[in-house]
DNA sequence: TACTAGATTATCT
DNA sequence: GATAATCTAGTAT
């Protein structure tokens, strides 16, 4: 049985991801990621907490030190996925946002599962649908996203993300990035407020 | 509720 | 050889 959360016809097109980086950022929260398996199973979930990583004034970012192996996807125009591996365990997924060149990315922190629940319960091995998503290690366990989805563009019907709530300014909070040891003074997360399925605190 | 340690490997220096 | 945009389980408070 499949719930059809989204339209392609909703989805984000190629102009929307070669904005400014933090404004895209603050607006993906709301939006839907959409992910169609082969195996035609419907993944989706609610955006709800992100983090911008910039090309410049940023030494927290993967492209701060140039362009290199791992992070060349980060340098490529805006609207395909950058991932990467994290302490040998976790694979962590961005937005590439921008033009060719120079460097940008929205790291997706936590999302809030809609569709495909039982696959992602799955892919994580808990119960928990407050913790499926919780967590950019847990958002790539749960949809799958592996150093195969690198370069994956996001204008495709397998892979999309698409227009779902008008969320307002006032619901949208903003604090310093977790997890970082380099430009730790910049106010670059943002995440749903009072939303069950964010990591971290709310503050 | 809060802190700490350990897991584990692609990539970078 | 060292590092890392993390997560979880365990112990302490």
């Amino acid at each position: 049985m499949k719930e059809i959360i989204s339209d392609f016809s909703e989805s984000l097109n190629f102009e929307f991801y070669q904005q400014n980086t933090v404004d895209i950022s603050k607006q993906l929260i709301g939006k839907v990621l959409v992910k169609n398996n082969p195996d035609g199973n419907v993944l989706a979930g609610m955006i709800v907490e992100t983090e911008a990583y910039l090309a410049e004034n940023d030494k927290a970012s993967h492209s701060a030190t140039g362009k290199s192996r791992r992070n060349s996807a980060m340098f490529e125009h805006g609207g395909i996925l950058y991932v990467y591996k994290i302490y040998g365990i976790h694979h962590c997924i961005n937005v590439v946002i921008e033009e060719s060149g120079k460097g940008c990315a929205v790291f997706i922190r936590a999302i809030e599962p809609i569709s495909g629940i039982d696959i992602m319960k799955k892919n994580r091995n808990i119960d928990n649908v407050n913790l499926l998503c919780k967590g950019p290690g847990n958002v790539s366990k749960a949809f799958d996203f592996t150093l195969n989805d690198n370069y994956s563009s996001l204008l495709t019907k397998e892979l999309y993300i698409g227009k779902y709530k008008e969320i307002s300014d006032e619901v949208i909070g903003n604090s310093k990035r977790i997890g970082i040891t380099k430009s730790i003074d910049h106010e670059f997360r943002f995440f749903l407020k009072n939303n069950p399925f964010i990591s971290g605190k709310m503050f």
